[in-house]
DNA sequence: TCTCCGATAGAAAGCGCTTGCTACGGCTGT
DNA sequence: ACAGCCGTAGCAAGCGCTTTCTATCGGAGA
């Protein structure tokens, strides 16, 4: 019923091992047989069977690309940039080589699915995976990435991380591009106090990830190279758990609605603060809702600032101040990087700055 | 080296078949022996190797999620939530069962890449697919997409369309899901002519595609209805090509910078325009920013709409008239069907509503 | 007590492809 | 004219799993 390798080698009169050759063009085949067999493909419609070809192999032609949650730009974008590099045709060669299939795996930020899609992947012999965004920092599950992560590696399947740190016991093993994250919130936060600001709200992410406590890491250097540190306790760079101390800094999951809430919280919390730092662009976008809400002006009342940068945030009324990640290009070099065109930065790892975009969203507090 | 299931076997004192019995679970296996069976799964951290169960088994566990552009919210919504209803644990089982790997293939728009994609998961034997969004109109397209669709089918790969009519020739091998953009793009443009707007702009997709045609019919049959038409020539429903009689639609993108093109050029052929549809709510953010930029206000001096009503819409300043899709739960719906968890809609395809949400950016023209 | 049957477990035959090794011509070198 | 090669093609042995068919064992029914 279905055509195999075995029916093309017999309409062309040849080998099944010739036709796999042929197919495969790592071997001198001579030209008239090649296109004796080729025209056979083609007759026959024939396609190869993945499972069995990879089977023979012991690699298969998948990718990997996990994300914490594809129905935001800020993966979407670089998942999308990493597959550019990976899948189908259009990057060059019609037939043969590249010819990878790259996948995105969604883990909704859950470090069990992260892990299960890595046993899916390492079931499949991937090729290689990347891993994007940022990681959870409980010892348990890092720990456990750790030991997936060697696993698949030396089942020779390449592991690149992109926009998230390397693992602490991460030996070489990987390739990681990682963000300035703490930079950029470090130089967000400044430009804010460079403008006279000194109530300085801050609503961050999810307080176990690493994005969250590099950002929220990089706000607070700049309070405390301005001597504006509000927060009593100890704390300091650890948990980054938001000690309750702090009255300024309220955490929430990456989206919407958390920026709108928080901010009323901190408005309530300290009716005095005069600018509001978002953890990402879609936080700040809930910010600014709240903040008009409350009946108050962007930035004559109030200055709001995002981070990453997406497409949207340039339409946003005002436009917002934000620290742009060079999203696509990350994720088109973790594609190479995956792909094996590019080689890994020295020492395994390279840091991707992150650029402050001052724009119409932040302003002098009143005077 | 890599423990294989005759290593596990060894270890648990059974047979290769009944490891893979206990595996698969769909063939009495004595309760002590399965237990004896799991421990040595564990203790010797055996994971199944893909390829070669799906070769001897002749289906694999792969979904394939096709999507025109991932880094667009609309996409990356529709398959975050198929993708949830399909991929790894969370949904219920812990070990065995509903472990398929869903991937998501961007395939760019292209018509190419699309055909590549479902080569390779044909390849890869993949128990399902979904197709999402708008399909290219060209019959040597849909020509081929129909073949290769056809072909996928009897290989026992489960095909479902999300958000995209369904083939011309689309016999009852596939369930769709289709968006009422028709009727949705009627009921905008209705509102904009109830509030009093006669003279209305279009920033239309690209021409080629069936979601831009079917919008802007929804558009050309409010006009008609109240008498508007303004294009001279016959046209009508068929290439939708925008003839250029029709100077108050151009055509795109679905982003962001053709959205501020298409304004600019529309505002200039047509000075007197009182109002702008976009094709969709990115395109209309550019819009938005073209119009401010001629210095004019938003919705005092024009009008401007979108269609999807994307999360970042509620937040644009002023808030954003535009159609609501359930994205999220058309995409849900998607990947249950291809799961098999759902029963196909009676007739193979359903419609789904698009909601008008009227909001601040729209406003009758001044007086 | 003997036969028959249900419940389990094993043997073994592939699934379709890749690849190391062998085989076969025709050339070149001497 | 003969040995030795290079360039090609074929053989055959798996890759690791699933699954059909067969074997075995312990009762239940007669």
């Amino acid at each position: 019923m279905t055509v195999t390798l075995a029916d093309v080698a017999a309409r062309a009169r040849v080998s099944p091992a010739t036709v796999s050759r042929v197919l495969n063009g790592n071997y001198p085949v001579a030209a008239s047989t090649r296109e004796r067999v080729l025209r056979a493909v083609d007759d026959l419609d024939y396609v190869l069977n993945g499972p069995a070809s990879s089977l023979a192999a012991a690699t298969s032609d998948l990718v990997g690309i996990l994300v914490n949650d594809i129905a935001d730009p800020f993966f979407g974008i670089m998942a999308g940039a990493a597959q550019t590099q990976i899948g189908g045709p259009g990057d060059g060669s019609g037939r043969a080589g590249g010819e990878k299939l790259a996948v995105i795996c969604n883990t909704g930020g859950s470090p069990e699915r992260e892990l299960t899609y890595l046993t899916l992947l390492q079931r499949q012999r991937a090729a290689a995976v990347v891993l994007t965004g940022g990681a959870v920092e409980s010892p348990a599950h890092q720990a456990a990435m750790a030991a997936k992560l060697a696993k698949l590696a030396d089942a020779g399947t390449r592991i690149v991380f992109c926009g998230r740190p390397p693992l602490p016991e991460g030996d070489a093993l990987v390739a990681a591009l990682a963000f300035d994250n703490r930079g950029g919130g470090r130089r967000l936060t400044e430009h804010l106090i460079s403008l006279g600001h000194r109530r300085i709200g801050y609503v961050a992410g999810p307080p176990e990830r690493t994005t969250t406590r590099h950002r929220l890491e990089g706000h607070r250097e700049a309070l405390r190279a301005a001597g504006l540190e509000d927060f009593p306790a100890g704390g300091g760079t650890a948990g980054g758990a938001g000690a309750d101390g702090d009255r300024l800094v309220v955490h929430g999951p990456y989206d919407r609605r958390s920026g709108y809430e928080a901010t009323l919280e901190l408005l309530r919390r300290a009716p005095d603060v005069t600018a509001i730092v978002a953890a990402n662009d879609t936080v700040a976008l809930g910010a600014c809702a709240a903040v008009r809400d409350q009946g108050m002006r962007i930035p004559q009342d109030i200055s709001v600032a995002g981070f990453d940068d997406l497409p949207f945030s340039v339409d946003a009324v005002p436009a917002l101040t934000t620290v742009r990640l060079p999203l696509f290009e990350a994720g088109a070099r973790a594609g190479r990087l995956a792909m094996g065109k590019e080689n890994p930065p020295p020492g395994g790892i390279a840091t991707i700055a992150a650029e402050l975009m001052i724009r119409g969203s932040t302003a002098a507090p009143r005077g």
